[in-house]
RNA sequence: GCCGCUAUCGUCCAGGGGACUAGGACGCCGCCCUCUCACGGCGGAAACCCGGGUUCGAAUCCCGGUAGCGGUACCA
């Protein structure tokens, strides 16, 4: 694969969400797999709605996924003045003009014609700048996961491509800044495909030989509707916070939208990297699914080595010294949030609010075998996995009573809730003393 | 409205003229394992949007319809 000039190009209107995170993903991967570059540039030429903090905040999110780009950030508004100067060149040449016509005008306008013609203003001294569409003929978009998309010029009106004020437009800015980045391949969702054709004519009219383009289907939340907040977990963010994994954020998003011939589904961003095709991307718009995510991040929470685990869960949680409650819940969780619910008593005392619990295991009889277990426990002399179990399994053979009707109350005791990792582990890893004291303070609760 | 993109299990992906009795994964259901919840194992239900055409043969190619989405900004 030669080696490829990839772009991820985040306006900073707000934090970075899903697509755009797969946007980042797919480029790094290219530029990964060929040798290539991938350039990150900041498009905040919109100042109203640019904020440092979500510039800050997308930086952030790319560092935390691992997608760090090779080249920039370069903010988009600091290449004003090069604007500036092919826009000078491209109203001396014909290429442009200004006009005073309003969003309002061309409404008016296209109402007459419909889709018979685009609307094409005047040239005045002042206004805005558009851009010429030749009256005839049609600009095709190169798509490597599309194909050919072909745009009749006459659908087209001519784009604004500078404020009044002189500004840079989109349209206009990302196709001189994909230029002068010598952009090999501009890979970005689907819904620029639209744009494209505008930016080709400025390609043209720059006598630019304009890049390859992949438009990336669009991300949807569980609904089929954009993706948006109600959708939970919609921003890099968001899924930090939740827990995931880096790793599994990766292979989860990898695989939205893309696939290829085996059916593997866990795999390894290395292994992504060898073998991403952009080409065979889906047409098809993906919906964001966290079922699967959770189930994948459970698959790579335990790939992780004990050491790794403790690490990621001492981070998450603030606390330390999760070694050996890590140990016992790797089997259990799916995301690092999923640890203090489930461990949490371990460190902070039985849960006190689940009644159900209570009222299900600390019965008569329940309390007649905690009093047992409290015997049997006692009488150990080294706090060990094996001890335990042994003297545990004691009581259930001397009280005639099923596994269950034994450890559920030492569950319960230790707790709070019915759910815990094993009772065996729980009591080694609570610790003798404190094992004791809540059997016994459930015994006689 | 106009321009454009898209259409395979509930979801994601594979299959792209005969190998399809349509494959894998998540989820769901059942069974096994079992001290709870999980993990793991085994099994099951579950899809080619509709209508035409081309062809000996269509999930696959073509056309139309429908639906979803995007664009149609002096937003990106």
């Amino acid at each position: 694969m030669p080696a490829m000039r990839v772009r991820f190009a985040p306006s900073p209107t707000g934090a970075l969400h899903i697509g755009g995170a797969r946007a980042a993903l797919y480029n790094w991967l290219m530029a990964r797999g060929s040798g290539g570059t991938m350039v990150l540039r900041i498009e905040d030429t919109d100042r109203e709605r640019s904020t440092p903090e979500n510039v800050e905040q997308i930086l952030d999110a790319l560092r935390w996924l691992g997608l760090e780009a090779d080249e920039g950030p370069i903010s988009q508004v600091a290449r004003s003045e090069r604007h500036q100067e092919v826009l000078r060149r491209l109203l001396d040449d014909g290429h442009a003009y200004r006009s005073t016509a309003t969003g309002e005008d061309v409404k008016v306008y296209k109402a007459q014609h419909g889709a018979d013609r685009g609307f094409r203003g005047t040239p005045e001294n002042e206004g805005a700048v558009r851009l010429h569409v030749p009256g005839d003929g049609a600009t095709v978009v190169h798509d490597l996961i599309r194909g050919d998309t072909t745009f009749q010029h006459v659908h087209l009106d001519d784009p604004v491509i500078a404020r009044g004020d002189g500004t840079a437009l989109y349209n206009f800015a990302v196709a001189v800044d994909d230029a002068d980045a010598a952009i090999t391949h501009v890979v970005r969702g689907e819904d620029h495909l639209s744009n494209t054709p505008k930016q080709l004519l400025v390609y043209v009219a720059m006598g630019v030989q304009p890049p390859l383009f992949a438009h990336l289907p669009l991300l949807l939340g569980p609904d089929g509707k954009k993706l948006s907040k109600r959708h939970g977990a919609a921003s890099v963010q968001e899924l930090r916070d939740a827990g995931y994994l880096p790793a599994a954020v990766r292979n989860y998003l990898a695989l939205l939208g893309w696939g290829d011939s085996d059916d593997e589904t866990l795999i390894s961003t290395d292994e992504l990297v060898r073998r991403f095709d952009v080409a065979r991307v889906s047409k098809n718009p993906a919906r964001f699914d966290e079922q699967k995510l959770r189930w994948m991040n459970g698959r790579y929470l335990r790939e992780l080595s004990l050491d790794e685990l403790t690490a990621d869960l001492e981070a998450f949680t603030g606390r330390e010294g999760l070694r050996a409650a890590a140990e016992i819940s790797r089997e259990k969780i799916q995301t690092l949030a999923d640890f203090w619910p489930l461990c949490g008593f371990i460190f902070d005392g039985p849960a006190q609010d689940d009644e159900k619990a209570r009222g299900k295991w600390l019965t008569d009889a329940g309390r007649a075998a905690l009093t047992d277990v409290h015997a049997a426990l006692t009488a150990i002399t080294a706090w060990d996995l094996a001890s335990i179990e042994t003297a545990l399994q004691g009581v259930v053979a001397s009280r005639e009573a099923k596994p269950k009707d034994v450890f559920q109350p030492v569950r319960v005791a230790l707790a709070g809730t019915a759910v815990s990792p094993g009772i065996f582990e729980t009591l080694h890893v609570v610790g003798r003393d404190e094992s004791l004291s809540r059997i016994r303070a459930a015994a006689s609760g």
